[in-house]
DNA sequence: ATAGATGCAAACTATTTGCATCCTC
DNA sequence: GAGGATGCAAATAGTTTGCATCTAT
C-alpha cells in the first residue's frame, strides 16, 4: 500500500519537474536545478517575492547574482513578471497562463492582496488611440495602494 | 516700452513665485528657497524625472540627501507623485489639479509619453467591491510599456 | 563542443541615517 | 525661539559587471 502511495507521489514529482523543465525549455531557458527551484518558488507563492524572499524560499544555498539574473532572463522570456510595489525595490511574480491580475497594497503594513480587475485589452487599445507617438504596447502595470481593514480598525 | 514689459515679467514672476511659497505652505512645508526652486523643476517638466536630473535642472547646487528628503516630504504632503516606470530607482511628477493620468514607456529608447486614459473612481470601486481585506484606496499607479513608433521602424 | 548558467569579488547606483547648523515662521 | 530644512559624511540596500568555471543540450 505505501509503496503504491510513494511511487505514485514519485510519479506526481516527475511529471511536475518535467512540465517546469519543459517550461523552462520551450521558453529558451537552460532547466538548471537552480532555475527550476527558483520557478517553483514563485509557483508557490501567492505573492509578489522580493530578491530576499525568493532567496530565502530555495533550499539549496543561491547566489543573489545568479538569482539577478535568472530572473531577467525569465521576466525577457515573458514567464515572470517585475512588480513595482512602491517599495524601492522589485517583487517578482509568475505569470500565469490565464490569471493576469494585479495588486493592492496596504500603506501600513504592507500586506498585498491580488486584484482581478482588468480591463487590459480595452485600456490599451484606448491608450493607443490617444497617443502620438506610441504603437505597440507589451505590458502594463497597475497597482493600488491603500489601508487594509485590518489597519483601517487601528 | 522695455520697462513696462520688463515691469510685467517680473510681475509675472512675483505671483508665480508668492503661489507656489503658498502652496507649499499650505501643505505645511516651509517655503525655503530650494523647495520652491525643487517644485519649480518639476512644475516645468512634462515628464516624470529622476533625482539626477531633477538635480541637474536645479540652478542652484543642492544635496541629494536635501531632494530626497524633500521629496518625501512632498509626496506625503499629496502634492507630488512617486512613479516607478521599471528602471530600477524612482520618478518624480507634479500632483495637478485637474490632470491626473499616467504613462506609456518605450522598452526600446526610454522614451515617456503621459495618457490621459483613467477611470480611476469606476476602477477603484470595483476593486474594493472585490477584495475580501482592504477596505480604502488612496491611490494607484498605471503605466503601459511598450515600443514607439520611431523604434519599431527600426 | 558550445552557449548559456553559476559563483565570487568588486563596482556601481539608489536610498537612508545621524548629527551639527541654518532658516522660516 | 522652536521646529522643520539643509549639508556633510557615512552607512545600508539594491543592482550590475567581469571573469573564471561549470553544465545542459
Amino acid at each position: 500500500m505505501y509503496f503504491y502511495i510513494a511511487n505514485f507521489l514519485r510519479l506526481c514529482y516527475t511529471i511536475c519537474m518535467a512540465t517546469t523543465e519543459e517550461h523552462l525549455r520551450t521558453h529558451g531557458s537552460k532547466a538548471t536545478s537552480g532555475r527550476v527551484e527558483l520557478f517553483e518558488v514563485l509557483e508557490k507563492s501567492k505573492i509578489p517575492l522580493s530578491i530576499p524572499e525568493i532567496m530565502k524560499n530555495m533550499g539549496k544555498k543561491v547566489n543573489q547574482t545568479t538569482v539577478y539574473r535568472a530572473l531577467e532572463s525569465l521576466v525577457e522570456a515573458g514567464m515572470v513578471y517585475r512588480v513595482d510595489l512602491g517599495h524601492s525595490h522589485a517583487h517578482y511574480e509568475l505569470c500565469g497562463e490565464n490569471n493576469h491580475h494585479h495588486h493592492i497594497v496596504c500603506k501600513q503594513c504592507g500586506k498585498i492582496e491580488d486584484v482581478a480587475v482588468c480591463e487590459s485589452k480595452e485600456l490599451e487599445k484606448t491608450v493607443l488611440k490617444k497617443s502620438t507617438s506610441f504603437s505597440v504596447i507589451k505590458s502594463h502595470a497597475l497597482e493600488f495602494f491603500g489601508l487594509c481593514k485590518q489597519c483601517v480598525k487601528n
